[in-house]
DNA sequence: CATGCTTCTGTGAGCGTTCACAGTAGAGAA
DNA sequence: TTCTCTACTGTGAACGCTCACAGAAGCATG
């Protein structure tokens, strides 16, 4: 029973214990730490059982010291204060990073860069070598976060296809287009031939690539395009809204509404209810994302699938390689149709 | 024009470097890092501008391994992953306290325990110094982990006040009691006598005194107490949908019914709504949080406004005082009654 | 002129790791 | 036997900072 400092707090085992309880050097309890190779059975064993006995844990500060690496990872979120508090969405990708960072054991530092100081303050803690790599979520176009991250040389994944980057930035994405098809489809194959659409925020890829998939697909189907059905939006629960609310007002035809995302569906939903039309007899609606906002949605939303759990796996894994010293990399996932009550 | 490592990722600068640049010692640079004292005008200055024309930035890693600190603070929130995609409190409370942080320098390290697994991982990680302190965020009693981190010693503050953990551990909270208060009694102003409520889960402090505000109000109004009008939940959504149906049925007489979440508050509306009931005009509703759920809800909701943003700051600066060595504190602060459209 | 006090500055040591390197032991080949 | 190769182990030197201490300089006091 060994009693380091009486009365006090007491000093947690350094490395330096654990090699002496083990009967070895600290090279060689540092070489377990670390992987394993080079040790001998015996050695691995007695060292294992040390650090059982004496509960040792690693410093990481003196780790980084010397390693230069940070073992931690930002998550980086460039949105208004606003769209944080209403979007379910960055907490699934929260979570789901977190979760994937964990399996390494490397810790999360959370970023919110919602105004031009912060933006700031946080640029220059990143590039200070405080993080080893940053999860980028920015759904805006011409962020210049990024671009300063990307030219300082700070390893960096986006959520989402990055606007004005090049190709030097990694990004995982899912494919937008396609699901777009996939939902305009649906409502054609309903017999719905007035379909309008509230798009998302079109200085970002996800946004254009969305209304270019709604355009396809009424092209192929013989449906004439008319811009009376087209109302743009920001993501946001108002903004679907006011679209809904915008398209009723200028087609009141419209027997069909694809909303780009589930949040703005549910605005859609409030303007069409208080317009007096019923979903889904009067107008189907789409959304996109499947986030929690489709489900508690009246009627419960037909939507598109955004694979977030894998988006965030992908996302940490791409990171992580990149800050392995591999080449940035840009992931697509498949999207799926869900199929609810609004449809 | 120093050129450390031509070619490659230039070397940052260290504090050797700034001493060397400014014409002074180490010594006195780390001074002038730190606070400033027993340091010349003239050496300050020196050192402040070799800072500026070098870009140094500390190297926390350092520092952190000889003063043991580790500048970083957890935010633990032990909630299952369904109820951190639904509420906006979290995401509110989580931007409050990375902002208070932030004016501190000194980074938000997020500890999502959803499992029993991620709970003794995140344990783990925080008693073995990793960081100085933790929020801690978790409406359920008995919490396992704020109790082995009491008994570790690791500075612990609460958001709303803990359970079964003596007065060891700091809380901030609004004043449930008082709050539930004022929304009672502005529902028995309009006139109304048959009042129902969903409580919040039961097995927390919060929960409980909402439902004692609610009890003592309808005695001082000579209203007799009535437990069909009672039915309880657990702050989610759903949970207030099934109990304002329940109360329906018990009580179709219900005039009024006070929620103890806007979530539930939401919920509740639906099952109103379901059932025929208008609102304001059959019954009048009430919420508690004031959360942005309270605004989107259809009509929006009169509710219990909790000053999240004090919240949030107040429960940053007790931690911070209990890491700098005082005596962990509690601190109650009040709320606000916020009138909308469903009363 | 010595002494003491205050204010400021420089220096050496050490925080707990990893890394490079030197060295040892044992097995197999010449 | 001797040499070489492989598998393993120990050791000193960093990493960049803070802290304690020693010392210098300036000034007032005895």
């Amino acid at each position: 029973m060994t009693m380091t400092n009486a009365g006090g707090r007491r000093r947690p085992p350094t490395i330096h214990d654990v090699a002496r309880e083990a009967g070895v050097s600290r090279g060689t309890v540092s070489r377990v730490l670390n992987g394993g190779h080079y040790v001998s059975p015996a050695a691995q064993e007695a060292v294992n059982a040390a650090i059982r006995r004496t509960g040792y844990v690693v410093n990481r500060h003196a780790r980084s010291l010397i390693t230069g690496r940070s073992d931690s990872i930002g998550f980086l979120l460039t949105e208004p204060q606003e769209r944080f508090f209403e979007d379910p969405n960055f907490n699934v990708l929260l979570r789901g990073c977190t979760q994937a960072l964990a399996a390494h054991d490397i810790p999360l530092l959370l970023m919110l860069a919602g105004t031009e100081d912060e933006r700031r303050r946080i640029t220059r803690y990143i590039t200070a070598g405080h993080v080893d790599g940053v999860l980028l979520v920015s759904s805006h176009s011409g962020d210049p976060v990024a671009e300063q991250l990307r030219e300082a040389g700070v390893p960096l994944v986006a959520c989402g296809k990055p606007i004005g980057l090049g190709s030097k930035v990694s990004y995982v994405a899912a494919d937008d287009r396609d699901g777009a098809r996939d939902m305009v489809k649906h409502l054609v194959s309903l017999g719905r031939r007035r379909i309008g659409m509230v798009t998302g925020p079109l200085d970002t890829p996800g946004g254009v690539e969305r209304l270019a998939g709604y355009r396809e697909v009424l092209a192929e189907a013989g449906i004439e395009a008319d811009d009376r059905l087209i109302a743009s939006g920001d993501y946001s629960r108002a903004s679907g809204e006011a679209g809904a609310e915008q398209l009723l007002e200028r087609a009141p035809d419209m027997d069909a509404v694809f909303v780009a995302s589930d949040l703005m569906a549910q605005g859609a939903l409030t303007a069409l209810h208080k317009a007096g039309r019923r979903v889904p007899e009067d107008v189907s609606v789409g959304g996109f994302d499947d986030s929690t906002a489709a489900i508690s949605a009246t009627p419960a939303l037909t939507t598109i699938r955004q694979p977030y759990d894998r988006i965030s796996t992908e996302m940490v894994r791409v990171l992580l390689a990149q800050i392995g010293g591999e080449e940035p990399a840009a992931v697509i996932l498949p999207t799926e149709l869900v199929r609810r009550d609004s449809t």
